[in-house]
DNA sequence: GTCTATACCGGGATAGAC
DNA sequence: GTCTATCCCGGTATAGAC
């Protein structure tokens, strides 16, 4: 049977993946070499290409493994409500984004790396960004639609929190030491507190004049 | 006199400066090699090394450039008074940030293609992010000893403000098209509105329970 | 200072034995 | 499927003529 074999290649494709994740953290995904990644996991440098075509197939395939985890917690987690102007359910939203980024930082931090990397004029940030965020531009424009002022189009709104969010918890999660001495609760407390000010009350006119 | 020949010189080093400036908004500083740069100022490969190092002392030729040009107008335009709960300023503060990064947009591009880049466990994004916001903390920090509340620490609002911006302001100034059909005009003023409102209505306890 | 030519090397990718 | 050995190319950086 060729069980045996089907196993072995399934033990060093998981051993190049794990390979692959600790070097993510350490030394990032742009600045490891596929040859890095077979010497970790102690396999030969053409053994790689009969698992992944190159770097980037390796990266869709831990993509998928955290789809494959994560939509699972999420959907059983996710409220059907979603009444963001509520502090604690948008606080929940937040902390489980840190909290996926947090669990999943080589994937994370690949992904980053590779995005921002892109050619500018590919405009794939932009594209990225506002489609990680479709959802919560779809929950702002609810609440718009029920009458909710908010302090402008959900279109950018959505796409600068994630911004926010991406962003920081790359350089939170990166800071080697001398980071904010802060633990994550605590960021995700003052994150909602931000976000929740500027949905919520923006009825309460501060317009000057 | 050596006039000509120096002011040959600086021609080349203005040739070069200027056609990196092109090319990093086009492909970015990663994709940019120097020889595309040399390239495109009609340069040979071998000059370039006559006036950089290598392209990251260009880049920071370019820095260096920006800085000079644009403390200028910042110093001069900066208001004396800080109070950010003061809807106006908040709005002109985050408009001259997003202003400058238009302006300077390939620096911007190539210093956040760098940072980004970087080994992860440099922490470089957290440093770059922090001291990039000193000054918004510092403001920060006068509204709270001033017995304002805010929602968290300014250690960590200012450089989650901070990251917003940037972040934003790179995804939506690199998207070729199909990004944001909004002024930048209207894009500071939605920030403006987020961010008041979490800065100001804090007090306004929307607490559960 | 600027050019042409080239040395040099890292690293992606493949060939072929086992 | 895995290995070793190698090809090969892009790109940095330098040498040396002008």
């Amino acid at each position: 049977m060729t069980g045996v074999r089907k196993q072995k290649a399934a033990q060093t494709e998981a051993a190049l993946k794990e390979a692959a994740r600790r070097l993510f953290v350490e030394r990032g995904y742009l600045n490891t070499k596929i040859t890095d990644i077979t010497k970790a996991a102690g396999r030969s440098t053409g053994s790689f290409y009969e698992h992944f075509a190159d770097k980037d197939e390796l990266l869709a395939g831990l993509l998928a493994d955290m789809r494959g985890q994560a939509s699972e917690q999420i959907v059983a987690e996710h409220p059907r409500e979603h009444d963001l102007t509520d502090r604690e359910v948008l606080k929940a939203h937040l902390g489980m984004a840190w909290g996926v980024f947090r669990e999943h930082l080589p994937v994370v931090v690949a992904l980053f790396q590779s995005m921002v990397a892109d050619e500018p004029g590919s405009g794939r940030a932009w594209r990225d960004l506002t489609a990680d965020t479709e959802m919560l531009r779809e929950h702002l424009e609810w609440l718009e639609e029920r009458g909710h002022r908010l302090p402008g189009a959900p279109g950018i709104l959505a796409p600068a929190i994630g911004a926010m969010l991406a962003m920081l918890a790359y350089a939170v999660m990166t800071a080697a030491d001398g980071g904010p001495e802060m633990a994550d609760e605590e960021i995700v407390e003052a994150l909602t507190g931000l976000v929740s000010g500027g949905l919520g009350a923006f009825g309460a006119s501060r317009m000057p004049g």
